[in-house]
DNA sequence: CAGCTGACAGATTTCAATATCTGTCAGCTG
DNA sequence: CAGCTGACAGATATTGAAATCTGTCAGCTG
C-alpha cells in the first residue's frame, strides 16, 4: 500500500473523500469508506476533521472555489471593455455549470446534495461571485459604459436576474433546446438595463 | 351527514381533496381519506378521476389557476401605462407567492410537492403567466415606451429574470430582510432594459 | 510523544415482515 | 339503470429488530 507510506494530510483526506463520493454517492459515502480508501483507521480521519459534516463542508468549499477561480481571469482582464467582460463572465459561468451538470449528472447530483446541506459555504460562494461581478460593474461605471448608484447592489441584481442560468436547481432545463436563446435574451435585457 | 345528501361531483371531490391535503399533507393524503371526508366509498372517487395522480393534478391546476386569475385584472387595465402595469404585475405576483409561502408554510410545502410531480400543469401555468406578460410588453412596444423585436421572447426573459421572486424554490429567501430592496433592484434593471 | 489504532456507546440506516393503499369490477340499491 | 358499494389482487408504505455508522478515547507503536 503506497498510500500508507505518505503522511496523512487534510488534503489527502479531501481527495479520497471526493473519490468516495464519486463512487458511492452522498447517501452511502461513509467516513469508514474514506479511511479504507486511504488505508488508515477512521479514527485518523477524525484527527483532521472534527465531524463528518465538517469533512463534507470542506469538500463542498473546494468544489465551489474551483468554479470561482476559473472565472477570476475574466475579471482580471481590465484591458478589455466591461460590457464584453460581463457577457463573457456570465457565459462562462453558465457554460461551466452546464458542463458539470450535463457531463457527469450523478456527480452533479452528489454536489447538489452537498450544497443543500452547506448553506454557509454556498452563501460564501455567492458572495465571492457577486464580488467578481461588482468589480466588472464598477469598471463599467468608471469608464462610462454602465450606470449604477451602487455597483454592489447592481451586481447582486445581475446575478439574481441570471439565476436561471447558473442556479443548480434549474439544471434540468439547461439541456433543453432553446436555452441558448433564452440565455441571450436575459443577458441582453440585463446589459441594456445596465447601460448609461 | 349533510354531505351525502348532495350529488357527488368532480368539484366536490376537489374541495374535499384540498381539505385532506391541508390536514394530512401530500405524503399521507389517501383516496380513502378523501372518500371518507365525503361520506362515500373510494370506488366512487375513481368514477370521477381515473387515478390518484389525475386527482392530484386537477387540484394542482385549480391552485395554479387561482394565481393567474388574480393577476389578469392588471393585464386588462389597458388604460394604464405599460411600465407601471408591468411593475404592478411583477409586484403582485411576488406578493401573492410570498403570502402563500409565509402565511401557511405547511400548505405551501404541500403544493410544492404537488407542483414537483405535475410538470405539465406547471408548464401550462408558466405559459399562462408569460402570456399575460407578453400582452403588457406588446402594449408597451405599441405605445413606444418599450422596445422589443419579439414581445413573447422578451416577456419570457422578464419572467425568467425575476424568477427569484416568484419561483417557489426560492421561498425561504422571501422572508429575509432586504428582499424588498433586491426585488426593486432587479425590477428596475429589467424595466430599464425594456425602455425604448 | 505525535500520530495512529480499534473497541465501544449511542445514533442512524437497512431490511423484511406486516399493514395499508390503489385501482378494478361484479353486483347491490333507490 | 345510473350511480354507488365493498371485496379483492397487486403495489406501496410502515414498523421494529438487526446491522452499520459516527464520534470518542485509552492505549499501542515507531
Amino acid at each position: 500500500m503506497a498510500a500508507t507510506s505518505e503522511i496523512l494530510t487534510a488534503e489527502r483526506i479531501l481527495e479520497a473523500t471526493e473519490e468516495v463520493l464519486r463512487r458511492h454517492g452522498p447517501a452511502k459515502a461513509t467516513v469508514v469508506d474514506v479511511a479504507r480508501a486511504l488505508g488508515v483507521s477512521h479514527g485518523s480521519v477524525y484527527r483532521h476533521f472534527r465531524t463528518k459534516a465538517a469533512l463534507r463542508e470542506a469538500v463542498t468549499k473546494r468544489w465551489l472555489d474551483r468554479t470561482s477561480d476559473a472565472l477570476s481571469d475574466i475579471v482580471a482582464a481590465t484591458d478589455r471593455d466591461p460590457e464584453s467582460r460581463l457577457r463573457d463572465w456570465l457565459a462562462a459561468l453558465f457554460e461551466a455549470k452546464r458542463r458539470k451538470a450535463g457531463g457527469d449528472p450523478e456527480l452533479f447530483a452528489t454536489y447538489m446534495v452537498l450544497t443543500a446541506e452547506n448553506g454557509e459555504a454556498v452563501a460564501e460562494h455567492v458572495d465571492d461571485l457577486t464580488g467578481q461581478l461588482t468589480e466588472i460593474v464598477r469598471a463599467g461605471v468608471e469608464s462610462g459604459t454602465f450606470t449604477s448608484a451602487d455597483p454592489a447592489a447592481t451586481a447582486r441584481a445581475v446575478f439574481q436576474a441570471t439565476g436561471r442560468f447558473h442556479d443548480p436547481g434549474y439544471a434540468r432545463e439547461w439541456e433543453q433546446p432553446g436555452v441558448e436563446g433564452e440565455f441571450t435574451a436575459v443577458v441582453d435585457l440585463v446589459v441594456r438595463g445596465l447601460r448609461a
